[in-house]
This record gives C-alpha cells, sequence and structure tokens, in this order.
DNA sequence: CCGGTGGGTTCCATAAAGGAACTTAGTCAG
DNA sequence: CTGACTAAGTTCCTTTATGGAACCCACCGG
C-alpha cells in the first residue's frame, strides 16, 4: 500500500496519520505549541531541509491543522498559527512527551517540564474514562469494530 | 539533519519520535493493541510492503516496545508481543484515534469505537491534570525549559 | 549600491520504499 | 515420493523521497 493511499482506509488512526504520521510534522507541532510561528524559525529549531519543511507546512495548512497568515505586505509574508484542529493535538503530544520522558529519558531528567497555570502542578497528564474517571488500563479496553476491513 | 540522529536530540518528543515517529510503526502497534502477533497478520493489516515491515518489527524489537517470542521450534516460528514500553503507548494510540474521530471523521461515524470494560462506558479517553484533575486546555500549559538547543 | 532578511524553489546525489519473486524449513494429502 | 501449502523472512529492481547547498525574489537600511 501507497502511504499516500493511508487516509482513505476506515481506521480514525490510519487518518490521523495521514495528516500528523510524518517523521517531521510532529516536531512542527512541537514548536508550534512552544509558540513558533515563522519558516527559519521552524527551520532552525525542527532541523528538516527546507524543501521538505516547506512541503510540509503547506500540507498541514491543506489539511487545517496550521493557517497561513499574512503579517507583513511589502514584501509579503506569512506564518503558520494553529487552528483549533492543530490545537486539538495537544493530547498526540503530551502522549509522546510522557512516553518519552518515561522510557526514553537519559540520565539527567526530562529535558522539559510542563506547568499547568491553573493550578500550579508541574503536570504529566493522565488520560481517565470521561465517565468513570478512572485512569486507563489498557487491558480493560475493548474496540468494537463497526467497519472494516483494517481496523483500528 | 538526518532522522537517524533524532533520538540523541535532549527531547522526549523527538526522542519518542525516534521509536514511533514512523508511518507504519504506529500502524503496527494498532494491530498489537488489537491482538495481531504474526508477521503474515501484520502483513496483511498493516499494509506495509514484506521488506518494510521485517525491518519495522527488529527496529521496535531492538526499542524494546515488542518482544520477539518463540510459538514453534520445528521449523522456528516467531511472534511479537507487546512489552510493557510498549503497552504504555497506548495513550499515544488513543490519542490519535480520538483525534481522528473528532476531526477526520466520515458521514458514516467512527469505524471503532472502545468500550471500558470496568464500567461499561463507550469511551474517548480525556487527558487530566493529575493535581487538580481538571481535562486539559493547551493553553494552560506553560513549558519550562531545563536544557536546549531543542525545546519539546 | 551593498549587504541582510524572510520565505521559499531548484538541482542533484543518496537513501528509502513498493512489489514481486525467491528461500528455508517444515507439514499434510494422495 | 511428489506436489502443494504455510510462516517468516530476504533479495532484487524500479520508483519515490530526502538532505543539503545554491539560488531567487521582494524589500529594507545605510
Amino acid at each position: 500500500m501507497r502511504w499516500s493511499e493511508i487516509g482513505g482506509v476506515p481506521c480514525s488512526v490510519a487518518r490521523a496519520l495521514s495528516v500528523v504520521g510524518d517523521r517531521w510534522v510532529m516536531l512542527v507541532l512541537r514548536e508550534a505549541f512552544l509558540g513558533t510561528r515563522r519558516f527559519e524559525d521552524f527551520h532552525e529549531r525542527v532541523g528538516a531541509s527546507r524543501r521538505v519543511l516547506a512541503e510540509r507546512l503547506a500540507g498541514l495548512v491543506e489539511d487545517g491543522v496550521l493557517a497561513r497568515v499574512r503579517y507583513s505586505e511589502r514584501p509579503d509574508r506569512f506564518e503558520y498559527r494553529l487552528t483549533d484542529k492543530g490545537r486539538d493535538l495537544h493530547t498526540v503530544l503530551t502522549a509522546l512527551r510522557v512516553w518519552g520522558d518515561r522510557w526514553m529519558a537519559d540520565d539527567q531528567g526530562p529535558p522539559v517540564t510542563v506547568v499547568h497555570r491553573t493550578c500550579g502542578a508541574a503536570m504529566d497528564p493522565v488520560m481517565v474514562c470521561p465517565d468513570c474517571r478512572d485512569e486507563i488500563d489498557p487491558r480493560d479496553l475493548t474496540a468494537v469494530v463497526h467497519r472494516g476491513p483494517v481496523r483500528g
């Protein structure tokens, strides 16, 4: 299967990956959440080549995750801002960060901590059931497949 | 920057991505969480070529996300099972699924729903602050960078 | 006029991917 | 014994994507 066909598969994981499943896209989003908006800054901080970065930013705009907003005329200059759809990806990024902190740390501890301003706590968010508010153990989950052939 | 250098960056997101940032790896993990264990089944359900699949499975074993377990001698046959480190990635997969359900759905609704067996609720987990138990709004978070140069 | 800035695009050599065929070691049916 | 079949990879070849450097365009400030 070609990667370009992955968005058509009836699976929300596959469809999400058709947008953010690329190597560089998640790093672009990490920067976006840290406040980066401009091409040159993404280029410097993400580490992707200019060609790939330009292509990925355009893709994210097309997918509605980033908006390309003019901040200067004469000359035309644009910056990239998270949309609501993009901001909603914070759960994915947070899940990656928390997993990386737990399983990929070196002896210096996590390079970044996150603080919840509304309560002041250093924060590694947890996933809870929206109903019973218990923390999720993946072994307590059952997937109910409504449509196939690829499941998930 | 080469992708192979990404694991050395002092950023938990980048390090997590060095393991799961590949196009096919997350689909392999989706199948693993749904119970798939064998090469042929992964091949059929994930859609990656045999060559890429073999390489990705070997990588996940090396990274400690899957364990390669012999289930037959004569002939030698192996299956791939999630380790604790791998099972802990359910948060990432769930975040992707929930986002995909919300933003990438077609008119037939989500292809899969997940049920929390301990309480019986259909479940789209939410992320909460471990301290105040409030649901996270990304605008309430502040990242505190301890080490650079790449942040996240 | 000269250099600098921001946001890209073009070009080329190298690396990775898709797909089909092949391999290995054994089982089972006739 | 022969031939078909299974599972788990590997090999080979062609197509595609990537990294990196150079280049381009529009403007600004001195």
